[in-house]
RNA sequence: GGAGAAUUAGCUCAGCGGGAGAGCACUUGCUUGACGUGCAAGGGGUCGGCGGUUCGAGUCCGUCAUUCUCCA
């Protein structure tokens, strides 16, 4: 048997993935199998893959590794992004680096630059999904910006036009001024900022009054195009129809009346920029005022500021608060905190800009999906937050001012715009590209071939469950859920699975900033994928965020470790078997097997159970007990007596059931560890399949289910342990004998004489003793179990007043719970209205107490005898 | 201002209607041929506070407190 002492990960993990890939394993499409659909949440061509993808992605390969076991046409389509802004970002930085930019460039140059850097990160994100053993099928795989995918958004686009669902207007965006684009709403991250009011001057044409007004952002000013007063604003009244100069400008703006004035906020006048501000823009829109910009698109100041022209906008402010305080017409600057908008990809505040964009008209599309959707969350929670989400959605502003994405198909000659495929001579193209998650939001059936009727799409879509992390329920999951019910009349998907986010070992967000990020592949590099892969999906519940603890990834480790060993053990034992000696005949199976087949069968339906809830941390829960404290800590152990006899049926049934039970084991641990399952698979010397990936999963076999032997053999676990903790309490090394007198009915002296060879081995015994009735000197440890009493003479070590202390604690205990099961059965309640097998037990109970204290107390007078 | 989550052993987290669990840490003893990254035996918790529902509540409901998210 060539088995290393350690689990060594990088023997492990090599050329398996490979071999994998070749035999065509990942390969869906057999159409005698029901289908099983995942789609990967593409990852951006940006960059490398973190924690969180490596999280998300094992997710999606449990899931779709246990469906293939269990004889679906498991699909797992995987694909990339082409992540407009940050893709774009990138590239310019790349050319920045070489001293180039992209407008020396020209657009078609710049084009080839991105296309080379997504092949370069393509492969090595292919090469990170390899490293992370992900099954899925390449031939499938995609990329948004494919030529179908492409058609894909195209048909979209035009139809929504053609509905009127898509229209391009004149409105307030939220502009980037570093990124120089426009963003959507969703894109933009309020915070708390600490910020200020600035109280203004606004004086007549004459001079003769002016009108203080409160603002927090003093160089939109130069836009001003009107100042408003409430309607009933008594004090106010004189100004309404004249004109105001607009301070350190020359120029000077009507006062006009408007009831959107708050009369409690700053001073009750209301400076009007339509072109800087929403509300601004919506009152400039009712009385038809002009609606200049003051700003360039990178956020510098334009001609309208006169002097600060070409100034920073966040300069000018500076420069403009000094200046009109110098000259009086700043009166004062008190602290506020307001949220401001920053741009979610640079961090920088958004400005409100004015600006002629593509949008998509909401309402319709969230109404029908919030109607007709049935996808269904894990957990629950997150569908009221998708719900809320779309009863209050806001248009779409889809247009973005980059190179790198799907370019508009929409022409403009002068003022005629055409939107289709084929324009007219002279119709020239729209500069602009859209929002990244307008093609996002068709990956799960644009991937599988549509608007084509292709058979992946009729065989494969609705697809059955998206898995994605809670920060992306609005940007893509909502978007998917709506575009999908539009244009395919079906929900995308059936299940969502959502988790949370990974954070540091101190509970931060990891980021690029704190520099407290993980890169999988270095865990892989310490510890190994499969160690990373249980790590990651066995630590948290559906929702919850990750804590990236090391001792935890090392605990993962430990357990794999132990797994390789318990297998090390095995093979040792039944490496020799031949592929007639796999089954064993019942009549042959001892109490040690018929226990551990019991609990197989238990842990198989458990594991099950937890699978199809999404709850993956339980499901392991159950393996890990069932594989350390159960097969490794009592199975092996009490198989190694029939392994070591002369006995050669005990010998041959104990092999077959030690290859049964653990094959089955490493089949429900393979998705989670897909490497060493299939290292120590390929060993088995008797196995089903070629490969543990394209085997069955087990199936639970209630003929094999007995909650008799297993209470039989907890019966014999408790006797081994007693006599351990006296071993261990009295400090008698196992090397001593030991006497053990054991008083108990017939039905467990036959139990107990049955599995003789068990108790001499665990407890070594100088003398064994099994009756109805033992007789015993008083200088003894005495334990009154559930099925028999232990006598452990002991000698001098024998304390009688000690143990009558401990009689007398054991006497109190009983009585606690005779006094809280009689509690239950007096309560007429109770009997009435809980379930009969819930009586029944506490009735069970009861009696065993009763019996436990009856003899407690004989102990404890004949203790108090001898004193 | 709305919505949600979390609050359980020293730390990090499961459990979510029938007698408190795990990993790590801690204590004691073990070079027993699968594993000292291990084995065996232990110690440690009024499950945030207060009400309510229920025969029965870490588990469901309400409320308060603290922390954290999202939305406006």
């Amino acid at each position: 048997m060539d088995m290393e002492k350690k689990y060594d990960h990088k023997r492990v993990e090599a050329n398996k993935y490979d071999t994998w890939k070749e035999k065509g394993y990942f390969k869906s499409g057999d159409a005698s199998k029901k289908p099983y659909t995942i789609v990967i949440p593409p990852p951006n061509v940006t960059g490398r893959l973190h924690l969180g993808h490596a999280w998300d992605n094992t997710l999606q390969d449990i899931i779709i590794r246990k469906k293939r076991m269990e004889g679906y046409d498991a699909l797992y389509l995987p694909g990339m992004d082409h992540a407009g802004i940050a893709t774009q970002a990138k590239v310019d930085a790349k050319l920045r680096e070489e001293g180039k930019d992209r407008f020396s460039l020209g657009r078609e140059q710049f084009l080839k630059e991105a296309w080379a850097w997504k092949a370069e990160y393509a492969d090595f994100i292919r090469d990170q999904w390899a490293a992370l053993g992900l099954s899925v099928d390449y031939d499938k795989e995609r990329f948004t910006l494919d030529e179908g995918l492409s058609n894909a958004v195209k048909t979209v686009f035009f139809k929504l036009y053609e509905k009127g669902l898509i229209y391009r207007k004149e409105r307030i965006i939220n502009w980037d001024v570093e990124a120089k684009t426009a963003l959507s709403n969703i894109e933009v991250e309020h915070k708390e900022v600490e910020g200020a009011l600035y109280y203004f001057k606004y004086y007549l044409e004459d001079g003769s009054d002016y009108i203080l007004i409160a603002t927090t952002r003093p160089e939109t000013i130069f836009a001003d195009t009107a100042v408003i007063v409430h309607p009933e604003d008594e004090k106010r009244k004189p100004f309404v129809g004249k004109n105001v100069v607009i301070p350190g400008t020359g120029r000077a703006v009507p006062v006009i009346e408007d009831d959107y004035v708050d009369r409690e906020f700053g001073t009750g006048a209301l400076k009007v920029t339509p072109a800087h501000d929403p509300n601004d823009f919506d009152i400039g829109e009712r009385h038809g005022l002009d609606m200049p910009r003051c700003m360039h698109e990178d956020g510098t100041m334009n001609a309208m500021a006169h002097k600060y022209e070409g100034m920073e906008r966040f300069e000018c402010r500076k420069a403009l608060v000094r200046d009109l305080k110098e000259n009086g017409l700043m009166t004062r600057q008190e602290k506020h905190v307001h949220a401001i908008g920053h741009s979610e990809r640079t961090g920088v505040v958004v400005e409100p800009r004015l600006s002629k964009q593509w949008f998509v008209k909401m309402k319709p599309l969230a109404d029908q999906a919030l109607e007709k959707s049935d996808a269904e969350f894990v957990p629950p929670r997150f569908e009221k937050i998708f719900r809320r989400w779309m009863e209050d959605i806001q248009d779409w502003c889809i247009s973005r001012q980059l190179w790198w994405g799907h370019r508009i198909p929409a022409y403009y000659k002068g003022d005629d715009v055409y939107v289709g495929d084929n324009p007219p001579e002279g119709y020239i193209q729209d500069d602009d590209v859209l929002d990244t998650w307008f093609s996002s939001a068709l990956w799960p059936f644009s991937t599988l071939g549509w608007p084509e009727e292709t058979e992946d799409f009729k065989r494969y879509y609705p697809t059955d469950t998206m898995v994605t992390g809670y920060d992306i329920i609005f940007f893509w999951v909502a978007r998917m859920i709506f575009q999908g019910l539009e244009f395919t009349g079906a929900t995308p998907f059936r299940h969502v699975l959502i988790h949370g986010l990974i954070r540091d070992e101190h509970g931060r967000k990891m980021s690029k900033s704190l520099g407290n990020g993980v890169d999988p592949m270095d865990v892989r590099e310490e510890y190994g994928i499969d160690t990373l892969r249980y790590f990651l999906t066995t630590n948290s519940a559906p929702g919850q965020d990750l804590r990236f603890e090391n001792e935890k990834v090392e605990s993962s480790w430990n357990y794999i470790n132990k797994l390789w060993n318990i297998s090390r053990f095995m093979l040792l034992h039944i490496e020799s078997m031949q592929e007639g000696d796999a089954g064993y005949d019942r009549r042959n199976l001892e109490l040690k097997d018929r226990y551990i087949l019991s609990r197989l069968n238990e842990t198989i339906r458990e594991v099950n159970r937890n699978y199809d809830r999404f709850e993956f941390g339980e499901a392991a829960k159950s393996l890990y007990k069932f594989s350390w404290d159960e097969v490794a800590a009592w199975y092996v152990e009490t198989s190694k007596i029939a392994l070591e006899s002369d006995n050669e049926t005990q010998k041959a049934t104990t092999r077959a059931v030690l290859l049964e039970v653990w094959q089955k084991t490493l089949k429900m641990l393979h998705p989670f560890m897909p490497f060493v399952t299939e290292e120590i698979y390929q060993k088995l010397p008797v196995k089903s399949h070629e490969s543990i990936m394209i085997s069955d999963w087990p199936k639970v076999d209630d003929t094999l289910l007995s909650t008799d032997d297993v209470r039989d053999f907890e019966a014999l676990k408790s006797l081994i342990s007693r006599v351990r903790n006296v071993r261990n309490d009295y400090d008698v090394s196992m090397k001593q004998g030991i006497d053990l007198l054991i008083e108990t009915n017939e039905k467990t002296i036959e139990l107990f004489k049955r599995n003789e060879d068990i108790i001499k081995r665990f407890t070594n015994p100088a003398r064994l003793t099994m009756d109805v009735s033992v007789d015993h000197e008083e200088e003894t440890l005495s334990f009154v179990e559930q099925r028999f009493t232990l006598y452990i003479p002991l000698g001098d070590l024998v304390d009688l007043q000690d143990e009558l202390e401990k009689q007398k604690k054991e006497k109190k205990r009983l009585e606690g719970e005779i006094k809280r099961a009689q509690g239950m059965l007096n309560n007429e309640k109770f009997i009435e209205r809980a379930p009969a097998s819930k009586v029944e037990e506490e009735r069970d109970k009861l009696a065993n107490y009763e019996n436990q204290l009856k003899k407690v107390q004989a102990r404890i007078e004949e203790l108090e005898n001898a004193l």
